[in-house]
DNA sequence: GCCAACGTTGGC
DNA sequence: GCCAACGTTGGC
């Protein structure tokens, strides 16, 4: 069992938009660094959990978690040429774009904020605090559990 | 909106 | 393969 946290801008997509998604679940499309890539193409496994992450916002912070409840496939949106995620280079016989299906878990009644994280000596090495940039990131399960002691259901 | 950090692109 | 130019992310 592995842990992740996950960024997203929630004016694009929020914890409140997959915990009221159809079945709770949503497809984590759209990553476009070849680091996250990797991450979710030959890491990020069925039953991982992820946290939830809200950034480039008033509450940026982590504001719940979800699961992986389905691994790495190709990302349908490099091939859509309508797509802003549309990528000319990729092909189906050697797609260059993964996705992954998550389902919501938890919602925090408050966010745990980026200040309360740097705050905390526990999550000091944390590849957010390390890796600014990177919307897709391993946890460690110390960190996991930090951040579980931290949260308000 | 600014700007630092950092990833990507492309000329050589 | 280096590196300058450029683009993007994301905190403040």
């Amino acid at each position: 069992m592995k842990y992740w946290l996950f960024k997203s801008e929630p004016d694009d997509y929020s914890i409140r938009d997959l915990a009221t998604a159809p079945e709770q679940t949503a497809k984590w499309d759209g990553i476009r660094n070849y680091q996250a890539r990797n991450f979710l193409r030959d890491q990020v496994s069925l039953g991982d959990h992820v946290l939830f992450y809200h950034s480039q916002c008033k509450h940026i912070g982590i504001v719940g978690t979800a699961e992986i409840v389905r691994a790495a496939y190709p990302d349908p949106a490099q091939f859509d040429e309508n797509s802003k995620y549309f990528d000319p280079k990729a092909s189906f016989e050697t797609p260059r774009w993964f996705c992954v299906d998550i389902k919501h878990q938890t919602s925090f009644k408050r966010e745990i904020s980026l200040a309360r994280i740097k705050a905390n000596p526990a999550l000091a090495e944390m590849v957010l605090l390390k890796q600014g940039r990177l919307s897709v990131q391993p946890v460690t399960e110390q960190e996991w559990q930090a951040i579980m002691a931290m949260a308000e259901r």
